[in-house]
DNA sequence: GCGATTGATACCCTGAAGGCATGGATCTCG
DNA sequence: CGAGATCCATGCCTTCAGGGTATCAATCGC
């Protein structure tokens, strides 16, 4: 009932290595230590995580949830010392998540110029969860691509950019100048927001090797060019939109300036 | 930085009593114990929480926002353990937040005669922050009385009450048969969300000793009667609105048949 | 000034957390 | 098939955080 931490984080080096020696060795402990804390800790939840074979660790389906779970806790639990901090400090801070490729700097250094005595800090979000760094409380606004869950979320549009493909080098479409979505009809495509794809290296590793094709944004494109791949405009494609956003329900003075020089800083540009 | 949730249940038990012997108590540990960790607690944070003197314990900005945090904390946590603890062992369940008054036991039977194998739970909500366990995750759908922060939440309508006058038997007014808002101008109202009067026994007590008068639904009149109190109607005063309630981005089947359930029980009703 | 109250300090003890050595099971490869 | 590699579990020892008792020190009320 009494849940410790620390047996939640050794759980979760765990779950991600899916191998006690070298989750024990990214926890500077040892592996029969962290043998015996996982298994403490599943006793004390009741509750079997994992499955173990001399040769592999699996999660149940328990441990799923939990891992699940202990993302969300471990982020918010840091988020809110980090904020005990600060007003112990008498430390403004503000927090930005961005989507990946897309660069805010601008925004804050005008934000910076105008509220020289507030920190600031910037969260990079995972894109099959823009919204989450925003819900859990680690950071206060955000500069997200759509789409995302907006629910709660006050939004204002800031950007529109267009989407090109990604192919292989290798690809018998690398060589022309643009497409149309008709002449990627028999691409398997890796936009679906699935999970197995978690970042977005991982993706373009994917498509250079010969996995499928893609529609990234124009930004990201830009952000991420590797010479075995290629980006290509689409004709008939839908851009993407980009938003600054925020909680709906908060008011605080500190965020509604940084919404107003972001949108004047974003608009200029 | 590591967090231990043991000391952050001590600190907050010292917080709520403002006295380091009786949180003791409760905590079942003896006070120098307490003490101890407390301080060493604040070590840790690098943070000061508490000012003590000799005959007082008092929260620093710091700690009161500490142990505003720790509310949402603590409750996230025992909530994700025992919804790890329900995938383990396959059970399903659906908590049913509610606020003080309201009856949500007739929605819940019809929805287990439907769904037996669901296990329900009930969980009361605090008129000021009515959303909070939704948000929270202690529960899934919630059986709220307006005004409440609905940004981001699914709400249905589902019944209008008339709010009554509530006095001290003693009161001139209280002989009345019908009051007016004129009646009640020169009174001074409890209605105003002030985290003073945290329960509505609490707020009763106030009204029956003399504090003042207040509106309340007619529910709640009808649950909370007692002798030095009296109830009137008020001819030009707004009823109040009473919905269901539930996170906009939930989509579990679960969810929509108690939604479903509990609208056309409520609706016979 | 005196007792009551309340937080802090000193000192001790127990048990949880960590380390090391090693066992036992399974996979790989010659 | 046998030898080695890999990987999790177990046994045993050590350390220190967490808890207990006794007591001190400061403040309040009378």
């Amino acid at each position: 009932m009494d849940l410790d931490l620390r047996k939640l984080r050794y759980f979760v080096a765990v779950a991600e290595h899916r191998n006690f020696g070298r989750a024990a060795e990214q926890l500077y402990i040892t592996q029969p230590v962290l043998s015996r804390q996982v298994r403490a800790f599943e006793q004390e939840l009741e509750c079997t995580l994992l499955v173990r074979t001399t040769r592999s660790v699996e999660l149940t389906a328990a441990g799923k949830q939990l891992y699940e779970e202990a993302q969300g806790i471990l982020a918010s639990v840091a988020a809110a010392v980090r904020r005990v901090n600060d007003v112990g400090r008498s430390v403004q801070r503000l927090v930005v998540a961005f989507s990946p490729g897309l660069h805010v700097s601008d925004a804050i250094r005008a934000f910076t110029r105008r509220h020289p005595q507030v920190r600031t800090d910037v969260v990079p979000t995972r894109w099959w969860e823009q919204d989450a760094p925003l819900r859990d409380g680690r950071a206060q606004v955000g500069y997200l691509r759509r789409p995302f869950d907006d629910s709660g979320l006050h939004t204002i549009p800031i950007g529109h950019e267009p989407r090109v493909a990604c192919l292989p080098a290798a690809h018998p479409l690398a060589c022309r100048g643009e497409l149309t979505s008709a002449d990627l009809a028999d691409e398997r495509m890796l936009d679906t927001p699935t999970r197995r794809t978690s970042s977005l290296e991982e993706k373009f590793e994917l498509i250079a090797s010969g996995h499928g094709v893609a529609l990234v944004p124009l930004s990201v494109a830009r952000s991420y060019s590797r010479p075995d791949l290629v980006h290509l405009p689409v004709a008939d494609v839908p851009g993407i939109e980009t938003c600054l956003v925020a909680l709906a329900d908060r008011r605080e003075k500190l965020l509604r300036d940084f919404l107003e020089v972001a949108t004047t800083t974003l608009r200029n540009a």
